[in-house]
DNA sequence: TCGACCCATAACCTGTGGGCATGGTGGAAC
DNA sequence: GTTCCACCATGCCCACAGGTTATGGGTCGA
């Protein structure tokens, strides 16, 4: 019945990681021959070969290229159930709330006070993070809500209700040759220098520059949160098309201009889609009323 | 470092299903002491109680039931992880292709010449399946790519290409009162009776319905595929929205009505997106240009 | 109050996963 | 070509996790 073992994943995965068993083991905190062992235990189990391997060289087969990516995704399940079974278990555990600086569309205090109004409210801690690693914190349990810009972050496995639906604008420095037009569209900021987002892939979507082609794509500036992309453009370098409430209040020697044809940016709260707590429920319906007042 | 094994968590699902330890054992083929200890085991390992026990009754923790949810989800992944992994292994494997019968809106045949003129077209097994399973197909690996509806299929955890955007056609019997007309909005359709598809829960996200209120929701009929329902329509018994393409050639008895305010209907050709076999992506291109051709 | 049901505990047994020592093999170095 | 070394595989042994059977002891229903 049982087809594979957690621990046999890991060793699986902890050499596909480092193509090579000593160095695995090691990582392991076991011995090499115990590592071979067990990997070879697999390959019989499952009928497959794992590792076209030699003495002197270990390299994953096809089969294995298929586990390793199925595996870490399994691997990751395994520890999200343990983190959430744990916390359920804790009974005035806090609520988790992970959010962007400066990504709440100036919704997060009315949210609070009105999740501080309901009979079964907790302490809030509150998480910033920066990249779009929020996800991951609701996927592995390390948070119970987030708040998620749509469609920049990844919903997928989580479930969602929208608070705030708002345009995009352009961040200018004062001094740009579009600073004073009242709209844009896209098309008019064909050959601007955006941003790159740290840590975030870029795949082409078209998200980034709302559907401007690949500019000098190779060189934009990579940033990290809003401030140090508002420093960059206070400086020229660079211009950047945001939700409106990112950039509010807007600060000196900054412009904004909306650009009519982006797609808007939806703000959403997002929880795990198997995460039915009732802690969860209640705050995701005191910020959907909050930001609906 | 292993915070839970694969064979604990199954023994946990079972007790958890049956709440009943002899039961659950006997499910398990071992002993009722040896799940016993195993179950107090993994408590006492994750510090959490999962059960609430008496001699005479068993029940979940609000923990277990936290377990139980993504524990499901995490057994799901080794399972398909294995999968996977068993049939990447397997160089000359059939490319496996899970449809709706129908639903290829008269793309198919032009999809399958395409691929076998390929180099390294495999030959192909259509499947068919008539419920959203089509998606389980593809996340636990029973099939490599999928033919699916948007908005209708729930997309999480798979890629997907876009292959045709049609609207959706009211589909009426031959003497219903709008059987005449030229188009209809979603409002001329108010009062009608409208079908429930076998299977699936009706989150009142309003697709089926096309954003029509609840109607007389407790009795509509449950259809299992397009057959039964046209069969039902030429009866008289209810009508249905539906992405053009499956209703043609139209049946005789049958009229079909663009509705020109629904959502368009999205046929997409899907697959797990953690799988990046040469297999699936050579599919996916011939696909693609078959339907674009 | 008795009996039946059902989970926990006790005592014992066994398979297997892991440790250590060593063998075998292919590359690189000279 | 020979040597040497890096590295994976094999053999053997042991410990213990995880299984079994027998039994204990609540709790509910009759």
């Amino acid at each position: 019945m049982v087809e594979l073992e957690t621990r046999e994943l890991e060793y699986f995965v902890a050499v596909a990681d480092e193509l090579h068993f000593g160095r695995a083991a090691d990582r392991l905190s076991i011995a090499q021959p115990a590592l071979s062992k067990a990997i070879r235990r697999v390959e019989s189990r499952l009928g497959v070969r794992l590792f076209d391997r030699s003495s002197r060289h270990v390299a994953l087969t096809p089969a294995g290229a298929a586990l390793l990516e199925h595996g870490r995704h399994a691997l990751n399940a395994v520890g999200a159930a343990v983190r959430h079974a744990r916390r359920a278990g804790d009974a005035d555990a806090r609520l988790r709330l992970v959010l962007k600086p400066g990504g709440d569309a100036h919704l997060l205090s009315g949210m609070l006070a009105a999740y501080a109004d309901r009979p079964d409210a907790r302490r809030v801690d509150i998480l910033f993070s920066g990249a779009t690693d929020r996800v991951d914190h609701l996927r592995d349990g390390r948070a119970d809500v987030a708040l998620l810009y749509v469609p920049f972050d990844d919903l997928d496995g989580l479930a969602h209700e929208t608070l705030h639906v708002e345009g995009r604008v352009a961040v200018l420095p004062a001094g740009h040759r579009l600073a004073g037009r009242d709209e844009l569209r896209l098309a008019d900021l064909e050959g601007e220098t955006l941003p790159r987002w740290k840590g975030v892939r870029d795949d082409g979507s078209g998200w980034e520059t709302g559907g401007l082609g690949p500019d000098a794509d190779a060189r934009r500036p990579e940033v990290a949160d809003v401030t140090q992309m508002i420093h960059l453009i206070t400086l020229g370098r660079m211009i950047a098309v945001l939700p409106r409430s990112l950039v509010e209040p807007v600060p000196a020697g900054i412009v904004c201009v909306p650009v009519t044809d982006a797609s808007p940016s939806t703000l959403v709260i997002a929880w795990s889609e198997r995460d039915r707590r009732p802690l969860v429920a209640s705050f995701v319906a005191a910020a959907v009323a909050a930001s609906t007042a």
